[in-house]
RNA sequence: CGGGGUGUAGCGCAGCCUGGUAGCGCGCUUCGUUCGGGACGAAGAGGUCGUGAGUUCAAAUCUCGCCACCCCGACCA
């Protein structure tokens, strides 16, 4: 390709939009431009790149045994109905009539066009197994896009569905596209790390997110030094004890006068008794029931863990309003004591002694108080927040670590749960319908391409990985006036693109400064410069993007030399990470 | 949706407080000199100042409404 007969609108100045540096460095670079909040055209050059990353993605599921298809971005509400999640899904579904004025919403995900494929067409566990995938547009109207391609609200995902006869071949499914997804992050050179994760809205019981470890992440994960545990914070667990204190003496709890305690933190300093002898009482809703919650006065919760707990779609922190209903004081002021509704406790609760909580009376506290004696727990759980330095819940030997990552990929395990409401069956060896055993796996393929950015990038640009660089050489004639040069870069351009490299020449009339710089920025893996210097001692200059030095390479073995380089390069993505 | 901020040429910004000819840098066009890490000179093109009302002899500037975008919090690939 000439950069000349390119389109490439490339930037000297960041446009302010920009926060972070793979959006900055797309937007100077020419790779996107934004239409509208969260919405994104990709232009050339951007678009090369994730077609690059597509292709990796289809030649891995296509390895791992998947078919591809491609399903509609427009699905009437029935089929939604049918999953229940017509009302669940809320705001980030954009739903619109027909000139029939039937409903219709754009896809955020394919799970019921899937089902509803898998039911009519297979019939039989002869079929059996079976992984469905596409590589589509999503849209999410995503309540605060940001970051550029990291969270926007249209976007390219490649979904993939398996089923299965039973609950043992779902899971080797899934593992299968474990490894596949390991494979698919690999060669993108990619630094990732596969960590637990919590199902949410998808539902399922088992599901491990593929994380890009970044400082600009909007995950945590915490994970263990001493084993393999690595878990995204929202499902994180560390050892705790299920045992229960039982008490056998008579209250002793005492009221005390608070003024001014508003939180544990001021309750702790005032009554000199540290926090984690208090209660942290909170209050939330679970549909229209208001429900207490008990934590450890120095911890926080963790309200994914609390609402699968609960079993419930919608739960929130309860309002003042609502909490002085519920207890007749306000937050500050509130414990489990003389509450009607249920309580739910962390399990450090249990083990707690002459603990401090409020006295449901404006700035009054009780201390000495014990659960099972002054009031009653009606389900002890693991609902805490874990941190980095509590120790691992898996192998208990060393405190877990915490790190920032973006979630590039997501597996689940789904069992029944779609089959069931859609009343999806196939018939089983002895005649009988059988809901299938389901899985799903998503990669965002726009946010690995940011992923990537943000993992490898200079203050000259960006540094692409060669398996996913929109091209992977450029050639640049540093003087095009002078006639050997020019000649010779033409030569050599041909030469490249005979080899089936690809290449992007830069044959702007640029002096080679320019030229310089916007190849960095474009982060193109293998620049090739001719110039009359060289040209004069029949040589040419090869510098790779991550190394400082340009090397002095002969005239003759310029092809043979760019070649070689090209497949070390590649070598290093299959096998790092 | 709540809180904070910004809208002036393709990009980055100044001008606004204190109303009176719309400016600077980069990029773009032409010519010349340059030419191995964002050259220099000369001459140009390019703007309904987000939008609608209002105040005024006069509004980018003051007032009110609306819209868009960005950042911080609840979602998720």
């Amino acid at each position: 390709m000439k950069i000349s007969t390119f389109l490439m609108p490339m930037l000297r100045d960041t446009p302010s939009e920009a926060e972070v540096i793979s959006h900055q460095l797309m937007l100077r670079s020419g790779m996107i431009k934004k239409l509208s909040s969260g919405v994104f055209t990709y232009l050339p050059l951007g678009y090369r790149v994730l077609r690059k990353i597509e292709n990796i993605v289809r030649e891995e599921m296509n390895r791992a045994g998947a078919i591809e298809l491609h399903m509609p971005v427009m699905q009437p509400k029935e089929i939604w109905e049918e999953s229940g999640r017509w009302d669940q899904m809320g705001h980030l579904m954009v739903r619109f009539k027909d000139r029939n004025q039937r409903w219709f919403c754009l896809g955020p995900t394919h799970e019921e066009v899937i089902t509803q494929i898998a039911s009519h067409h297979l019939q039989s566990y002869k079929q059996l197994p079976v992984n469905l995938y596409q590589i589509q547009t999503k849209f999410r109207d995503e309540i605060r896009p940001r970051f550029g391609l990291m969270r926007s609200r249209e976007f390219l995902m490649k979904d993939a569905y398996s089923f299965d006869a039973t609950s043992k071949a779902a899971k080797e499914s899934y593992e299968n596209m474990f490894q596949s997804y390991t494979r698919i992050f690999q060669r993108c050179g990619l630094g990732f790390r596969a960590v637990e994760a919590q199902t949410g809205n998808i539902g399922g019981s088992l599901s491990q997110e593929f994380q890009v470890l970044a400082n600009s992440g909007e995950d945590e994960i915490l994970s263990c030094p001493s084993c393999t545990y690595a878990a995204n914070v929202e499902k994180a667990e560390t050892l705790f004890s299920e045992e229960i204190q039982k008490f056998n003496f008579k209250s002793r709890k005492k009221k005390v006068h608070t003024p001014g305690v508003r939180s544990v933190k001021d309750g702790a300093s005032f009554l000199k008794i540290p926090e984690p002898k208090h209660y942290k009482t909170l209050f939330y809703k679970a549909y229209d029931k208001t429900v207490c919650v008990l934590v450890k006065g120095d911890r926080q919760i963790n309200e994914s863990k609390l609402q699968q707990v609960l079993n419930c779609a919608s739960l929130m922190l309860a309002t003042e309003a609502d909490v002085i209903k519920a207890v007749g004081a306000p937050p500050g002021s509130t414990g489990p004591i003389g509450f009607e509704g249920e309580i739910y406790a962390d399990w450090d609760i249990a083990q707690m002694e002459d603990a401090v909580c409020g006295a449901n009376e404006l700035e009054h506290h009780f201390t000495h108080v014990n659960q099972g004696i002054d009031f009653k727990v009606t389900m002890f759980c693991d609902i805490k927040l874990v941190k980095a330095g509590d120790v691992c819940g898996r192998c208990g030997k060393s405190p877990l670590s915490s790190h920032r990552g973006i979630e590039v990929g997501h597996i689940f395990y789904l069992g029944d749960k779609y089959s069931k409401s859609m009343k999806a069956t196939f018939l089983d060896p002895s005649g009988k319908p059988t809901y299938f055993e389901m899985g799903c796996y998503g990669i965002g393929v726009g946010r690995t391409m940011a992923s990537a950015i943000e993992q490898n990038h200079d203050e000259n640009g960006i540094i692409w990985p060669i398996s996913i660089a929109p091209f992977e050489v450029a050639l640049a004639p540093l003087n095009m006036n002078d006639e050997n040069v020019s000649q010779c870069a033409f030569e050599l351009y041909q030469k490249l693109l005979d080899q089936n490299i690809e290449v992007i020449f830069h044959d702007k009339d640029d002096r080679a400064g320019v030229k310089f710089k916007d190849i960095d920025l474009m982060g193109i893996p293998i620049r090739v410069t001719v110039g009359s210097r060289g040209l004069a001692n029949h040589t040419i200059g090869i510098k790779l993007r991550h190394e400082k030095e340009e090397k002095e390479v002969s005239l003759d073995q310029a092809l043979l030399e760019i070649i070689k380089l090209r497949d070390e390069l590649f070598k290093k993505t299959h096998s790092s990470a």
